[in-house]
DNA sequence: TAACCCATGTAAAAGGTTACATGATTTC
DNA sequence: GAAATCATGTAACCTTTTACATGGGTTA
């Protein structure tokens, strides 16, 4: 459902699918990732309904890229979605459900190898965003309205990936307490 | 790839899938959730595969329930997923592709409306899982091994949670600044 | 009597991943 | 000479959602 109107926010300037994909590798990683194989035949079907165009151009190396622009139509769309209300996530995290059900093969070790494996998981994600954080958006002065915007999410990312830490740290602390109690 | 392993923690007492879906529209929530269509066949196939095993008992109400429980190699099945690493989540949060592009069409006021009712969302979501930690998480003294487990994932949600709240603060804070400065 | 809860399922469609196919250029 | 990058796509499969089908009992 999102995925269409990602595509046509992302092409605010002409962009090939390939180097969609490596936004969504890069800077857009820590709220949406997409295959080669879902985004092109995506443009496809928006180019159909009159929201993109393309153009061949050669390449440098390799072949022909396909070009993508965003029509009037296009923009009208992605404005239409962006005028909606914030679009709820279908929260899905596996390593909750594991440490939900870890209580059943605790061996005195289980749930804090887990925790301490879970922690460090969430410093390495800190560590990606702080470095685009610096690397793209270090003069908070200067920013177009756009960049400015971008580095919203990417604080976003960072506030929610510490606290990811710090929920770490609570359940370790908790666990040991429990475990000395008894 | 998870749901099966899901299903199978939550059976560690009997249950049909009628009330595993009930779980999941309550207290599992805020890390995943899933519908009837895909919980019959799933518990289904787990049956096929020996992991599970199925008796018809006759209802108060309504048609006849079928009750699943865990077999030894359901629960081996499942212990061996909960020795694995975390697994990672695949982050998907359409509202923050929104905020991405919402400089798009900054009009002195999208941007603040939509992150005022983003922070209503969250306080919604932390006023719920507050409510499930009273009830069910009272007193922790008191709490089994799985229900000091089952606690820990709702302190997560809720620090987590009350992170998107701080982090939707931040970003009105910044954004209004901005729009001063201009 | 209408709406809702109980209870189980199937079918179709949409969204997403993995594997396959092709082929040029650059880097080690 | 092998691996990585550039570049586009199709096919098969898996996961998830939405819609359909059925029917008894309870509550407003």
């Amino acid at each position: 459902m999102s995925l269409p109107f990602l595509l046509l926010g992302m092409l605010r300037l002409p962009a090939t699918g390939y180097d969609l994909k490596k936004a969504f590798d890069g800077s857009l990683r820590h709220f949406w990732s997409a295959e080669l194989s879902q985004i092109y035949p995506a443009l496809q079907r928006l180019e159909e309904e009159g929201k993109l165009r393309s153009r061949r151009s050669p390449s440098d190396a390799g072949p022909a890229r396909r070009v993508y622009r965003r029509t009037a139509r296009g923009t009208r769309a992605l404005h239409d979605w962006l005028r909606e209300e914030p679009v709820p996530a279908a929260v899905r995290l596996p390593y909750l459900g594991q440490l939900c059900f870890l209580g059943e093969i605790e061996d005195g070790a289980a749930t804090g190898a887990f925790l301490r494996k879970l922690r460090e998981q969430f410093a390495e994600r800190v560590a990606v965003l702080r470095r685009i954080e610096a690397e793209w958006f270090a003069d908070e002065e200067q920013l177009s309205g756009e960049d400015f915007h971008a580095h919203l999410t990417v604080r976003f990312g960072v506030t929610r990936a510490e606290a990811s830490i710090a929920a770490c740290d609570e359940a370790l602390a908790r666990w040991k307490r429990r475990k000395e109690r008894r």
